[in-house]
DNA sequence: CTTTGGCACTCGACTGTAGCGAGTGCCAGT
DNA sequence: ACTGGCACTCGCTACAGTCGAGTGCCAAAG
């Protein structure tokens, strides 16, 4: 059955309602608090037919209405209008990015600016090192048989690992093979590597194959196969707000699950530059059944090396938690390009 | 007045069965589980007298007792033998950390670790910079204005920063200006640098002056001023243990305070190699009052580069707690001091 | 066919009362 | 100094009663 647009109107009403008041919400008071046109008596066989469809359930008899995550769902794709950011808040956002001074300095500034804008936990990717590309490699002996070799990202990752030689390398050597490495590898994708590698190592001079062999080892291992991917997470003290009445009293499978960086990086590692909702059950975690994630990605340009995003309870305010989020995406964005 | 010794026991069964069963304990129950060998009467006695001393206290009239901070304090000083490890866990600790590839993986394994063992929140402080000695300074140039220093300690933290040059350097004198650099300040400390840095200034030839002014107050402002701590928090999971009955069902403080990186270096920001209780009220931050934080400093061999600990309820195991602090940060030195 | 007012009903939240029992403090006796 | 006995306190639980917001249904009106 269609609904009709009053019983859309009913569900938009119902939606804003609970979520400013976190309270079961009633055909009287509905009728009170916006201006439908018609009686409570209407109101409430609407309130019926959404029930029949899922829309909205009971908590028990002889209570007020709640939406469900389809309502939720509903709400969010069609009787929402995405809610413009206050200048106030864009100047705060941009203020708040513009004296960073390192991409540590970014992306934590990012979270913690996310988490108190939309007083939820917020979760912000690193740049993917799968999506990076080379800007150089740097060989720095430390002892004649230990090299450490630091890789330059153009998103401004930097990674450093430690290289146990074979054989010792005196300085002109490593300076070769410094050399050959970055012509081989400069400027192209981490995820493109391994065939180069193997091109690098066929090519390297018949001395240097055995420390060629190592660095490549390193470099494949622990950059490409175990993509090190990165996150940073803020504001889990917003959690208890609603006191415990959101998440029925028990935080435990959200906290354990906000501690595990692979559950994080499902969550929030966007590929699209869309900003996406999911919703209660619509989460494939267990334990965030009872939370919704806002999420978008970002990049400079329009390519996407990261995602970013909040978690919070599903009876959250999406129009603005989905503005700040595409608004914070879009200028980290934009500090990333200016790099 | 001077407790005596059956005083002493009295306390000391209280604080374990407290500790154990998490609720106040009487008279009766105390003298079933444990070989007083005396009368509920007498423990009652006893008992009163160790309330007015301030050692427990009553949450209701016709309630058990409960130990205070202040009986937690004697009860650590006095009263509880440190509990030596089980060689299982021995075992464990070894296994988890042997692994560790990298500065960065220590301290996470470690972290998780004593999160999962002592089955609390765990802090672990990365070898701090103003304690460690500079092994390596890199320079790479990432255009012909721009530099990228790497730093290597010899803690095995690697910090980089980017520094804007004023004129473009070729490659022979961004050469030189390495050299100079590292014999200058390697093997020096890093709360040592300011004057060795100005000594730098002056050494270093004309045409160099002002890229090394840049480059030293990058490593001045970023690395000595405001002395990049970092540190790594894991299990605020187990906050949620015992349902809300520690921490008088509120979170929401102790979750602020652990987002703070300045309140977690302060807590466990240790100097000396001892194991350090802080109990309840003795905790200088008024969000952690409800709580104790055992910590501990690590390092390899006898100087200390770092603090690691964990928080819990007052109401926690303290010699099984201390044990497992105290052998973490020794097993964590020992780490360390292989590389 | 939709809307409305009326009405009986449900059921959670709150209040007050009563009984239970763990635990205490005190005291007299050993 | 220790112990057994005893009266007392008070939080906890169960139960009954009331209140009221909210519902579903129905017959009448638009």
């Amino acid at each position: 059955m269609a609904l009709d647009d009053r019983k859309l109107d009913v569900l938009r009403a119902i939606v804003e309602d609970y979520v400013a008041t976190q309270e079961p919400v009633g055909s009287k008071s509905l009728v009170e608090r916006h201006q439908l046109g018609v009686s409570p008596a209407t109101v409430r066989n609407d309130m019926s037919v959404l029930e029949e469809e899922g829309y909205i359930r009971q908590p028990h008899t002889s209570a007020g209405r709640v939406p469900t995550d389809r309502g939720y769902r509903l709400f969010v794709d069609r009787l929402s209008t995405v809610k413009p950011l206050s200048p106030a808040e864009r100047r705060a956002i941009e203020r708040f990015l513009v004296g960073a001074v390192d991409l540590d300095d970014v992306v934590h500034r990012t979270v913690r600016l996310l988490a108190q804008i939309t007083r939820q936990v917020a979760v912000v990717q690193y740049p993917s090192l799968a999506r990076s590309t080379v800007r150089h490699l740097e060989l720095v002996p430390i002892s004649t048989t230990r090299l450490m070799v630091v890789m330059i990202a153009n998103t401004g990752r930097v990674e450093q690992r430690q290289v146990e030689l074979p054989a010792p390398l005196d300085e002109t050597q490593v300076t070769t093979l410094r050399r050959l490495s970055n012509e081989k590898l400069c400027g192209s994708k981490l995820s493109d590597t391994p065939p180069l590698v193997q091109a690098l190592i066929d090519e390297a001079p018949v001395e240097l194959r055995a420390a060629t062999v190592a660095l490549s080892s390193v470099l494949l291992e622990t950059l490409v196969e175990r993509h090190e991917e990165r996150v940073a997470l803020a504001g889990t003290a917003n959690l208890t707000r609603g006191g415990l009445l959101d998440f029925q009293g028990s935080l435990r499978p959200i906290l354990e699950a906000l501690e595990e960086e692979v559950i994080l990086l499902k969550l929030i590692g966007e590929v699209e530059p869309i900003t996406r909702v999911r919703i209660g059950d619509e989460n494939e975690i267990d334990n965030l059944r009872a939370t919704s994630i806002v999420s978008a990605g970002y990049g400079p340009g329009v390519t996407i090396v990261g995602g970013l995003g909040v978690l919070g309870p599903t009876r959250m305010d999406y129009p603005g938690t989905i503005a700040t989020v595409r608004a914070v995406a879009r200028y980290v964005g934009e500090m990333l390009a200016q790099n």
